[in-house]
DNA sequence: TCCAAAATTGAAAACGGTTTGGTTGCTTGT
DNA sequence: ACAAGCAACCAAACCGTTTTCAATTTTGGA
């Protein structure tokens, strides 16, 4: 049914029809009651693709996916979801080709160029991203999830990924740890830098040098983490405690200490980043696993608000959160035992 | 850049323009060239909301996202985004409200008559599922990832499940397995009714009874792995295997087990089935896991493909694809022994 | 009661492309 | 030399809305 066809069935022009059902204010209260009613007896909406023509709204948030099909990236999109489900905004996956650079802004100029999204979340920013740099560039409104030290506008939510580590870390020390290996996300992106600078800082506050024997970086897959824990364990001089970036680095942790027979919590204490996932929950894990926790779903929900708002005109510039990062301890710390130290 | 303004540039009409970049027979080949290499020279792009209303087709497929925000969604749609990459099509995410059976009918509804995707993915199908018999009936193209026995031609495409678990289960048998305990998807789905009844066939084709006090089904969570494994492992007669419906339950079932000082692979013998995922692979637990695999983004980047099949006119009676599962096995499964049996 | 102002409603012009139905030259075959 | 056939191009209609601008009706104050 087009709006026409429907216009001359309720007796009215297509202009007051659509001012109607648009919620215009010139528009009676009795006629907009008679429009709303017969368009849903009649079951006429509006075709999507003649408004966002005219309107030149694309209806669409946009979310670059990249190739490692990560699993944060489920629960950021669910999070999303649950937000934009009573909006009138879809959410459209951008697979990115090849993690080659220069293709990487090619994909970002072709997405705004080809106006199918209003607004755009970036991921993983570096300190440097010129991704951001482009966008604000083409003047596409986007929000970006994490944090860049870029010297453009723009609007953001991160967590506190240094305090937090910081804080794991010094509780580690706090517990007599001295030895101390991290396990850190792939390097480049800022929340890793983020997340190494509160290492290294709570370290060198208690006046422990950072052993960079101890310290990895990769994907955050339960397989490096097994990788990396084995090698710091093997070497001469071990660590007793382990900060990982995520819940599978850490069963990666928990599978090389086991290996080693190792008892978790006692022999060697782990302390992981949690982005809280359904099916994977730090608690449920044996010993249970003391973890800084954030939740990515809470983070996708507020990401497409704050996008909501920033589309409905807000400035970019006011939009900076930056979220604290709750620390939760269960058994897999503990002191640090004497013949480690 | 708008269409007639580029033609201007070119020296051409906009009819000739856009036959040219649509790849129309009737246009020189020196023509094409020209406008193709002024295209990318000058930036031109058509607007795609322009082209959508114009032609009708939205340039998207549709994705229902559960509220779960399961695990294997991500990676089924970076398979799916492997091979819409390099395609004009789009991946929309569309967000589920509520789990109710009626609102799910609705949002399906909604979404055929915005016009917002060309065709769309039905994730885990049940036998008689409502939603591809309303899908035929409003005629938009759409693809099962599953297996319904609903009466209504569909194209589908889904993996073994049946003979996989059968398969996995008549191996434990011929290990000497008696008492295999089963843990399952959430009932309903027909993937969960395909893996009971292969487990059903392989336990009743060697003469054993299914006992229902061994089989459990509900999300694929590590908690819910370890709590069924455990309340198994802890009746009078306890199983002495385990089919896991999939990773994240296996993880459960390893720590229930574990907790109960049973050595797996020796004490008690486990099989899952492995979606592979890149952050959790079965070939790196501890002790490796015996699985049935088939990749969930293969999966989807053939569902992408099968799904242009479609829209290109294919039609949807000819497309159902059965993939084989593997079984491979590793030290998570040994035979059975005495004392339990 | 009458008139200006305010409240409603409509006609028609966009929005930016695709596609129908020509038109124009140029080859052919006779 | 001429009609027919064909290749290459173009003008204008159309896709289904929103929105500008103008027309009409109501309302409120003098």
């Amino acid at each position: 049914m087009k709006l026409k066809e429907f216009a001359k069935q309720v007796g009215l022009s297509p202009t007051t029809v659509s001012r109607a059902l648009s919620g215009y204010p010139e528009v009676s209260e009795t006629t907009r009651a008679r429009v709303a009613e017969a368009a849903v007896r009649l079951g006429y909406s509006p075709n999507v693709n003649a408004v966002r023509l005219k309107t030149g709204r694309a209806g669409a948030i946009g979310v670059v996916m990249g190739r490692a099909g990560e699993f944060h990236f489920a629960e950021f999109m669910a999070g999303m979801a649950e937000r934009l489900v009573a909006e009138e905004t879809d959410i459209l996956v951008i697979p990115m080709a090849d993690p080659n650079q220069e293709d990487e802004m090619q994909l970002y100029r072709r997405l705004v160029e080809s106006r199918r999204v209003d607004a755009i979340i970036v991921h993983s920013p570096k300190p440097n991203d010129e991704r951001i740099a482009l966008l604000h560039e083409l003047g596409m409104p986007f929000l970006v999830h994490g944090r860049s030290a870029i010297d453009v506008p723009h609007a953001w939510l991160d967590i506190d990924n240094e305090a937090a580590i910081m804080r794991a870390t010094s509780h580690l020390i706090d517990l007599g740890h001295r030895r101390i290996a991290m396990i850190n996300g792939r390097p480049g992106a800022t929340y890793a830098l983020h997340r190494d600078s509160g290492f290294r800082k709570a370290l060198q506050s208690h006046g422990i040098e950072p052993d960079p024997q101890l310290m990895a970086s990769g994907n955050f897959t339960d397989e490096l983490g097994f990788r990396f824990a084995r090698s710091f364990l093997e070497q001469p001089n071990p660590p007793t405690a382990f900060v990982a970036g995520s819940m599978m680095t850490a069963l990666g942790v928990y599978r090389a200490a086991r290996s080693l027979g190792l008892q978790i919590g006692r022999d060697v204490s782990v302390i992981a980043h949690d982005d809280v996932f359904p099916y994977l929950t730090a608690d449920n894990m044996v010993p249970s696993l003391s973890a800084t926790r954030s939740s990515m779903r809470a983070a996708g929900t507020r990401c497409a608000d704050l996008v909501l708002q920033l589309l409905s005109g807000r400035s970019p510039l006011e939009i900076h959160e930056l979220w604290p990062v709750e620390l939760i301890l269960r058994e897999s710390t503990g002191p640090a035992r004497q013949s480690t130290s």
